[in-house]
DNA sequence: TTGTAGGCGTTATCAC
DNA sequence: GTGATAACGCCTACAA
């Protein structure tokens, strides 16, 4: 494999000006330039990255560290962070960890080993302060709040949110309120706990474990869920759905067994995908994908240090109404 | 940052030593040993992995090169190399192209450059021979059927998979078969095309150009097809969808106008998708988790050397029976 | 406008 | 066991 001493000397120039000619510089001779392209696509040169980054001490690269590949609220988030990436061309490096503080140790230690740019954390189960450590070595920045830290945040308020979903099931006339959880220690889940402690105070009724229902993450939890009601002694009205795709398996279920929604059951979902519009389904828009391009625009902002502090950027959130409630 | 020269002068030693330590050689006194592991620690060191990759020739990461991150057949693919790739601690870069060329070959140009050890291509619009170029700079496994090449394809065979689906709707008593694709010229549509040409000659049925229902990609496009059959003048009484969420969207929609699944209108999916598993749909498994594994392991063995020759690996598929045909 | 030379941080080689 | 020293391939002062 040629490499850029061999050009040079094919070319009858010297290392530097090949450089040059590499890098777009100016003050190079057309001449040269023209002689030193031409011994390139003769010998079919290709530059090794791995010199450069070493030299420059960047990559182009960045990590992108999530739980899952395949789940829908995470490609939708890849989707607006590689699209960011994209046009400032940058690379993302996936970091799939499956909730593995290991692997989520892993994923940053790309970032102390030089190996990227920077890195955006979707979701992690290690500590914000853990992740705080890392700032040493380069921007971060989390897809999540986290408070006052010293890495950048992208975040919807969940508390907010909810809250506002919640009213708007309670002026609909509904006082049985229960809703799903993708896991019960997530900060989000946290987060609507506070507003839905809030409302049950509000409306005097009583705290239900068993209408809060844990780990539903795709459709076929959604579907699970009718069999789980059913069980109940006391049935809630209306369920708030973390997920527009568990919220249809739910729908589906539902009508299956001649459940109406929303009379028997009002649903609201969260994400607006695709899948909720087709089914009529009264969601929460969360901003997926304009969240990741955000993450990434601010994450670029620290790289090319144009955007020293750390930035925290609370975005807008829409009820959407359509007929599930 | 302190780098390997600052170890071993604090810690009384030489690089090599430091060098030796940090890829756990044999042939390092204890003593020593431990005393570069604490000035390591002390001092916070990392390795600055773009040296490591310069002189070794190798990165540890692969290129992933796909259209789209946000469509389930891609989350699918990608989950299964990126698990492969995890348990070799392979590294996935992201290279969404769009399907535009430019980006394909800018992909394509990471493993010229010395970016990636190798490439897993899951779908590309330029042609096989033009990828076949590259085999020059390094391994590249793809996940189409690409005939005899250079490079590595691991597959299934859609012709064979199609005319199953056929051979079972026409033992159902279906004569009137029409199906989706994705796009008009990619080549599992031409597959296909084979295999559904060869059914109308059998049954002596003429070729109608409107029941190959083009651009179905995801779940609206599934509920919008019964719009285009409504204004047909003669309709087919089966599709082939080649995806379960475009059949889900099918099959959401034909409920909601009140069109009887199978008895009007028979379905058969692609995928084997969790969502069609939950509708009663019909459908190929087509394996896409095994396929991005398999894809994973013959690119592992490439690098390795292991096994130098371009491999072609035809997976099987299995037709679900449920119940909407 | 061009070339020389030093350095980026490692690992590999070879001598001791 | 250990340590010099030469790579790896490139960029970039600095000098000319």
């Amino acid at each position: 494999m040629a490499n850029i001493k061999e050009i040079a000397r094919q070319a009858g120039v010297s290392v530097s000006t090949v450089s040059r000619v590499l890098n777009n510089h100016p003050y190079v001779s057309e001449e040269k330039r023209n002689r030193v392209m031409d011994t390139i696509k003769q010998l079919k040169y290709a530059r090794n990255m791995n010199a450069v980054h070493l030299i420059t001490g960047r990559t182009m690269n960045i990590a992108i560290m999530l739980p899952f590949v395949n789940h829908v609220y995470f490609s939708a988030l890849m989707e607006g962070v590689g699209k960011g990436a994209l046009s400032a061309s940058y690379r993302l490096i996936l970091c799939q960890t499956g909730y593995s503080q290991d692997k989520e140790r892993e994923a940053l230690d790309m970032l102390r080993n030089r190996e990227v740019d920077g890195i955006v954390v979707l979701s992690s189960s290690i500590s914000p302060s853990e992740i705080e450590a890392y700032c040493a070595y380069g921007p971060i920045v989390c897809c999540q709040d986290a408070g006052e830290r010293q890495f950048s945040s992208v975040y919807i308020n969940h508390t907010e949110a909810f809250r506002k979903a919640i009213r708007y099931l309670i002026r609909k006339g509904h006082r049985h309120i229960g809703f799903t959880v993708g896991r019960m220690d997530s900060p989000s889940t946290e987060a609507r706990l506070i507003a839905y402690r809030e409302m049950l105070e509000e409306l005097g009724e009583p705290y239900r474990k068993e209408w809060i229902l844990d780990r539903c993450l795709d459709i076929e939890d959604g579907a699970a869920i009718m069999e789980r009601l059913f069980v109940m002694k006391e049935r809630p009205s209306a369920l708030l759905v973390t997920g527009d795709h568990v919220a249809a398996g739910l729908i589906y279920e539902a009508e299956r067994r001649g459940v109406s929604i929303p009379e028997e059951l009002a649903v609201i979902g969260f994400d607006n995908h695709p899948i909720g519009r087709m089914l009529g389904l009264t969601t929460i828009d969360n901003q997926l994908l304009q969240m990741g391009e955000m993450a990434f625009a601010i994450l670029h902002e620290h790289i090319e240090g144009t955007q020293t502090a750390p930035v925290r950027h609370e975005l807008d959130f829409e009820l959407i109404e359509r007929a599930s409630v």
